[in-house]
DNA sequence: CCGCATACTGTACTAAAGTACAATAGACAT
DNA sequence: ATGTCTATTGTACTTTAGTACAGTATGCGG
């Protein structure tokens, strides 16, 4: 589970090099899927494994920066490495701005295609961590019933208890019983931790209304 | 003093291309000043309003990745274009992986160019209200004594007083008394404030010695 | 030697947070 | 109707944090 043979998607219209590209991933020891067009490529089950995409940029239909954009729109994991027998800058700049991992030409030294691709799984590595960080929290934060949720965002604003009952008008005792449940929903122990797991979590602070 | 007028930098040492260019960014309002070298530039005074670099790749001596490289090591802000006419898809693509802003093809059209740093502009200006907040922060946390600090790290770790008392062999007494004096020179009213405030300066909360 | 910063401690009090017993009322589903 | 969830509130108590008076000791620079 934790360690899962990462698997290489090759994503490439032109067979020959595809399936010799593959077969040369495979040596050293990955497991690959070949696919021969984008479209086909999306249809698969998104994996949630380590994983890399080597991408062909020229494809009919949906080229690679298309496929690049639906994934991103997607909030796919997978590293993306272009490759390209075509010289085209701006393509391969736009790619990189789009973050894109890498961007190499064809024919592609195999050293350094196979450091691209070492890399590209670390870097996997490290964004499924946050990931799987940031959906334990949403998980919990999900768990606070909308009015839990708004005393959350005061608390994690530095408010007493006194001050939140008065901005939402209820009484001190009630921001306490609330308060408790959000600490034992959230599983912390210190508001210190409330505000670090809000912060993962993107939530900022609460902000009392300017117009008053 | 908030609103400077932007100064691009331009360094080439093609003295035709740095007036040309120099001439067209100027016509658009920008302040531009002109380097030969990497070194010139390397000797100007770090500028610290919003700027952007229009940099030459291939150089003598110290070649515009050269710079960008010094630049980096320096914490600049500022957000480098470069600009080139030889193509040369390795050095685009690794100019951006170190963190360029865009890499463009000589001769650049205009528009291409004018939106290129305009943006830019706009990336420095996010990049240097990060960069204030957090030297604000890092300034307040040089008040700390040695020892508040050390408390100021169980404090946002989200340890009670007693416990932090017993941790580090003091009283609990002694151990409000370096809470009292943290929060008011870090100028925070709550925990919760003070777990961001440690956050945005990068301190991850402390931890016990695991090995007792 | 003296002043100052740092680190530490004490007593006694107030304020705030947390908890252990509750209870009431509305909404909504079976 | 009955039960569950949500939101609310009450009383009384304990624990924790903060503060207002302190004071002691150490080290360092002038």
């Amino acid at each position: 589970m934790s360690k899962m043979t990462p698997i290489i998607f090759i994503v490439d219209d032109d067979a020959k090099f595809r399936k010799s590209l593959a077969r040369l991933v495979k040596s050293i020891g990955y497991d690959v899927e070949e696919f021969e067009s984008a479209q086909k490529f999306l249809q698969r089950t998104i994996c949630n494994g380590p994983s890399c995409l080597l991408l062909d940029v020229r494809m009919p239909k949906v080229t690679g920066p298309d496929l690049q954009a639906e994934l991103l729109k997607r909030d796919a994991l997978s590293p993306i490495i272009f490759l390209t027998a075509h010289i085209d800058m701006n393509t391969g700049i736009k790619a990189m701005k789009d973050g894109a991992f890498d961007f190499l030409l064809k024919p592609v030294e195999e050293q350094i295609l196979f450091k691209a691709i070492e890399k590209a799984l670390n870097k996997y590595t490290r964004l499924k961590e946050k990931q799987n960080e940031i959906n334990r929290i949403k998980q919990l934060l999900s768990t606070l019933t909308p009015r839990e949720y708004e005393v959350f965002r005061w608390i994690i604003t530095g408010m007493l208890n006194k001050q939140i009952a008065y901005d939402i008008n209820i009484t001190e005792r009630t921001v306490k019983a609330h308060r408790s449940q959000i600490m034992q929903k959230l599983k912390v122990l210190s508001v210190a931790e409330l505000a670090r797991l809000a912060l993962k979590a993107g939530i900022s602070p609460a902000k009392k209304n300017p117009e008053l």
